[in-house]
RNA sequence: UGGGGUGUAGCUCAACUGGCAGAGCGCCUGGCUGUUAACCAGGAGGUUGAAGGUUCGAGCCCUUCCGCCCCAGCCA
């Protein structure tokens, strides 16, 4: 192919009367009798190539008006100001190389099954919808870090390979390491506690695994989460972190992802509406809420997702339940002083029913009341000497939590189930591809 | 793990009460100069998830197994 100026499809309206290269994969082609309209991709757009038979001669007719689904081309073109054409520019074809076949490729332009577009997770990529949600969720991933850096954090990657520690036994995957187990991590959290003395405020931000057999929308084996970590700062100044990073991510979303939240149609109302404080009512008050409204949930009991949408439907806001019962959460949550039935934490359910989308506490930092609670649990107390010796080095008030990205990103685009808003999602069936 | 559903062409789905296995899309052939998931005509394409049973006859009924979806639990 002869030389042309090489652009992203995104810039072709600044590039209106110029013969320029595009390189892309073919998403459809209309052939007619003396005219064909290839639709091409390049990852920052799609634009409509012309061929007129009459202007492009034999050769190149033959090869455009063969192409076929996902082929990869290079085309050079003239950039052309055009009322019917998508997107109100397109390319009419000088040249047009074919530099990758592509034979019979398996996702239509149509409906498919969650389990064959599944199998083609590697091809389904492609789609519109996917790469929407996609980008909001790389969008919403700079927003995390964006925030912290701006909030004076550091950053600490914390290990996924670790060994028995972490909430609870039983929900872990074990991998051989040496002769010994190693656990991959489902939390970062207590490495978190341990480098907060040293820089302050800190957050990590990885994959995390849980070996539950959840087959849930909201579930997955792998997922992302960020957890900051702050010294100094109780369960109130917890949620008033979380209110202003939940913010922070719906705000970023809404100005950089425009195009993609239209492309999936979801209403932006609800998200317009997020700004700090958000609601908030304590675990007794949604209990006695929950009872009023028919729920027969009794005190002590962990809440549904059932009763987190009940709840959220009282809000048009993302809502804080905080200080639940104690025997409902984990070992490491601190004490309610006025109330020593419950803990100091909190979750937070997003509105329109996506539920819980962070869970945090304000961490015990008494050690005879930590170790207790460990043994209360019978916690291999060996494992835990480490983490007790942060309490015995300059123990500190000190409080965090964890968002869940995945359940973020559903909300905040709308999507009904987690599995699509990761790049290749692992489930309790699905290692593959 | 428990409850509910489902499995038919490459894909998405029909098939009445148990009675000749079908459509749309995709693919192949031909037609068409402005399409927008183009349209029109023709063609190829099936071990009805697997095994067994009932019946003159099973995609449909029965038994067992397998896959998937939804809900619950666990949590983010």
């Amino acid at each position: 192919m002869t030389e042309a100026k090489r652009v992203e499809v995104k810039d072709l309206p600044e590039q209106e009367g110029e013969v320029v290269g595009i390189g892309g994969w073919v998403e459809t082609l209309r052939v007619h009798g003396k005219v064909a309209f290839a639709v091409v991709r390049d990852g920052t757009g799609v634009v409509q190539c012309v061929l007129a038979r009459d202007e492009v001669g034999d050769e190149l007719w033959a090869r455009g008006s063969e192409l076929t689904q996902e082929t990869s081309v290079a085309v050079r073109g003239e950039v052309t100001r055009e009322p019917r054409s998508p997107g109100g520019f397109e390319l009419r074809v000088v040249e047009l190389d074919v530099l990758g076949a592509s034979e019979a490729y398996p996702i239509q332009p149509k409906e498919h099954g969650v389990e064959f577009l599944m199998d083609h997770r590697h091809l389904w990529l492609r789609s519109s919808v996917q790469r929407s949600v996609l980008r909001v969720r790389a969008e919403i991933t700079h927003a995390i870090h964006d925030f912290f850096y701006r909030e004076g954090f550091t950053r600490i990657d914390t290990p996924i390979l670790t060994g028995s520690i972490g909430e609870s036994a039983g929900t872990l995957f074990s991998t051989e390491y040496f002769g010994e187990t190693a656990y991959l991590a489902q939390t970062g959290q207590l490495y978190l506690e341990a480098a907060c003395p040293a820089f302050g405020k800190v957050y990590c931000f990885g994959p995390t695994f849980r070996a539950e057999k959840s087959k849930t929308r909201r579930h997955l084996t792998e997922f992302w989460m960020v957890e900051p970590e702050v010294a100094f700062a109780d369960s109130e100044e917890n949620m008033r972190l979380q209110e202003r990073f939940v913010t922070h991510l719906v705000g970023w979303a809404l100005d950089r992802c425009a195009g993609e939240l239209e492309e999936l149609e979801r209403d932006t109302l609800p998200l317009e509406k997020v700004r700090v404080p958000f609601p908030r009512i304590s675990y007794t008050e949604a209990v006695e809420l929950l009872r009023s409204r028919g729920s027969e949930i009794e005190w002590g009991s962990d809440l549904g997702g059932a009763d987190e949408t009940m709840i959220a439907e009282e809000f048009d806001l993302p809502v804080f339940v905080y200080n639940y019962p104690r025997q409902a959460k984990a070992f490491y949550m601190k004490e309610n002083p006025d109330d020593p039935r419950t803990v100091l934490c909190n979750d937070l359910i997003a509105p329109e029913g996506y539920g819980e989308i962070i869970g945090g506490s304000q961490r015990e930092d008494d050690l005879d009341r930590l170790l207790a609670r460990i043994r209360e649990e019978k916690l291999p107390e060996e494992a835990y000497e480490w983490y007790l010796d942060l309490r015995r080095y300059g123990t500190f008030v000190h409080s965090g939590f964890g968002l869940g990205i995945e359940r973020t990103v559903a909300w905040i685009t709308g999507r009904s189930h987690v599995r699509e808003l990761i790049p290749f999602p692992r489930l309790m069936n699905r290692l593959t591809p």
